[in-house]
DNA sequence: TTGCAAAGTTATAGTCTCTAACATATGTAA
DNA sequence: TTACATATGTTAGAGACTATAACTTTGCAA
């Protein structure tokens, strides 16, 4: 999508850093996030084992890029997501946990890079300052609901929930360890469970 | 633990498969689930790198039996963590949550290669059983509370919900993304949180 | 136009996975 | 006891991958 087409006429490859990303997310996604490979990710841009190296320090550098796009990707779809509903409403809340669900069915193998990956990029600061730029999402809804500043630490407390509930669900859906339990387009009522639990009751509680 | 000491005065080694899950087990946290190989492993038992092949078809199958025996452990602590409490009560709940993020935190490789591992085992049978297993855990102890029968749908849907929110809870920790928000010890209020939320709202409202 | 930096290339060292062929120990049946 | 089958080691090596070094081509800026 962003890419040139494949062919290259001249020496130069012109948009090989974009085509590497696209070839690597698709690999991480077909053959899992171990079974990708610089090599094969070159060979798929039509280039040499050695040009990447010309873009990303090492393998892991590589990783790391596709996980950042990966975060970025998901912290617009949650903002669209959210944007489809009242301000201030739980359904906006709900939405913005099924595009995170969305995100991780659609392409399980880059989810597992964004989250689970501990390779070389442990405290990447830029993976983390995209982080907290998706949880800031969270955060914002979250303080709508309950007329509360995003900043305020019962506000924060309740987007913690709502996360891990989410990004359980998630992980257990592309795991495969809810099998027979939610099929894909079935996560809605989950997500306004949650949703209307952890915001309505808690908002009086603590 | 269960292993012979390492020094080896025969041509056989007496222990080795043992000893390659345990190698491995402290790579996987030390170096990551990436950074480990069979050859290092192999080293690190005094066995030529050909050795491992006698016990494990390829890298996946070790990698499985280390998920495996983890997915072992899982389940005797949460067992022995709700033992603690009275049947029938939200702290047994609350403690089988504790003694997964307990499990996750003491060993995050693990925990990651247990639930997030895709690479040749999406299926292995006898992991997903071992899942099973886990979940049963705590579906009867949400049956204990809510006072159903473990196979109830509610039970299944409560006991779910709850897998989700602990899942998520410990995935975010190991991953940093929870940062200065809940240190070491501190997880028991979040537990009970959710517990009570799930098991004892929700029981009048589903 | 000339020269430099960017982005390719080939070649190669070193490591890893996994198989083949061979060696040694163990146990069981004649 | 002997002999064979089996389990579990070994060495050797093919093939793939990572990453670096040294060289080449191209675009751009002075």
């Amino acid at each position: 999508m962003t890419s040139q087409p494949s062919t290259r006429s001249s020496y130069h490859h012109g948009d090989l850093r974009a085509q590497l990303i696209a070839a690597v997310r698709d690999l991480v996604e077909t053959h899992g996030p171990d079974g990708f490979s610089v090599a094969e990710a070159a060979r798929r841009a039509g280039v040499s084992s050695a040009a990447p190296y010309k873009h990303f320090k090492d393998r892991p550098a590589l990783l790391r890029a596709v996980a950042t796009e990966g975060m970025d990707r998901l912290r617009e779809s949650m903002i669209a997501a959210a944007g489809q509903h009242p301000e201030g409403s739980v359904e906006a809340v709900a939405a913005i946990g099924q595009a995170y669900v969305d995100f991780a069915r659609s392409g399980p193998g880059v989810f597992r890079l964004v989250f689970g990956l501990t390779e070389g990029h442990e405290g990447d600061p830029t993976l983390q300052q995209k982080g907290s730029d998706c949880f800031a999402v969270v955060r914002r809804a979250a303080a709508a609901v309950l007329q509360l500043a995003p900043d305020d630490p019962v506000v924060f407390r309740r987007a913690h929930m709502l996360w891990t509930c989410v990004h359980g669900h998630s992980f257990l859906t592309i795991d495969r360890k809810t099998e027979g339990m939610f099929a894909v387009g079935e996560d809605w009522d989950f997500l306004m469970d949650v949703s209307v639990l952890i915001l309505e009751r808690q908002a009086q509680r603590v």
